[in-house]
DNA sequence: CGTTTTACATTACAGTCGTGATGTCAAAGC
DNA sequence: GCTTTGACATCACGACTGTAATGTAAAACG
């Protein structure tokens, strides 16, 4: 056989040329051609290593919610010890929101799966399963019902960044008055 | 010629076969053939009315926002003459919320179009205009920030109604909850 | 050293897609 | 009444899709 291969480090080759895919020309434009193309190989590394599109897909979700993960993590390491319960959250949801070029490519990723999930049961579950997590979290540090709708308004204003509808200081605006109207005002 | 024919009713027969389709198949089921079908009509039909599938796509958009509209204007008027800002705000906010399997509808669709118009910027343009709009008028109602908050605090939890992540319940109380912290609690 | 196994590449297939061309038929206009 | 025209139906086209089958080369293993 030839060189043994990292399988794990493949497939998020893979699944990162799919969200550069996605990301530049929308989640219609994802086909196993147009990835394998992208990731500059064929389409049969790509069957390789995932037997379905389903499949590839699927990764690539988990590798999007890995980046919200790990850059939420790097953003409160940044706070330093022991930090503010609000400031942690609004380091945490400000990672939610697309403010730089690198999260709008994973929030049009993110957004693309929502309607690919609403007819894939099954990838609904792995998504409502990140959101719960993260709910749950939250309401460690605040009420719980105002951790729920933070929840939804950070997934509201992540929305109309990503559709410019918003500009990044009008959705910061929102979020601070909000945790303003929680945490009480500084 | 044949029977002289109104074209606008047409082209809603069309849209609502096309809505049917995404609701229940979701967006990229949506072809000419199978809304065609849904129609219970041929393609050359729906090729008559809409030169391209991106026409006969804006116009479904434009129903959508439609329904909206007409449901706003139902809710509104079911308040009865000067209403409280506050009840004619959540009255307004409720119709963006898929509550029943009728917005559940519109929902999926709107949401299919979010994703639809993150590559196509003429799209994206409609959707704009009706965000801004809406926002526009609740600002009229209410402080400017309150007013931006409360529109995306409102997609957020369309989305997570969406997907089953949220409750009615639990999507109710948080918009309560919100409104509450803008009018003061009754 | 020979065999097996892994890692890919290539090709083929059946299906679907949007679009354009062409055909048919009935009513409106002269 | 004949011609024009609008309202569709039908078919063909080239492009693209996901997937399965097959081929090839090389390294690990006995």
């Amino acid at each position: 056989m030839p060189k043994r291969v990292d399988p794990t480090e493949r497939r998020t080759l893979i699944a990162d040329a799919l969200m550069r895919v996605a990301a530049e020309r929308g989640l219609e434009a994802v086909s196993l051609r147009h990835v394998a193309a992208e990731a500059g190989a064929t389409t049969g590394l790509v069957q390789h290593y995932f037997g379905t599109k389903d499949e590839m897909m699927l990764f690539a979700l988990e590798v999007v919610s890995g980046h919200i993960g790990e850059r939420m993590e790097a953003a409160v390491n940044a706070l330093g010890p022991s930090p503010a319960p609000r400031d942690l959250i609004r380091a945490m949801a400000t990672q939610l929101l697309p403010l730089d070029e690198q999260r709008r490519a994973d929030g049009r990723v993110g957004l693309a799966f929502f309607a690919y999930a609403a007819t894939r049961p099954h990838v609904a579950e792995v998504q409502r399963r990140g959101s719960e997590g993260l709910r749950d979290f939250f309401a460690t540090m605040m009420p719980e019902p105002a951790a729920t709708t933070l929840l939804a308004l950070v997934e509201g204003l992540a929305l109309y960044l990503l559709t410019d509808t918003y500009s990044a200081a009008t959705a910061l605006g929102a979020l601070d008055g909000y945790l303003d109207s929680v945490f009480g005002r500084p």
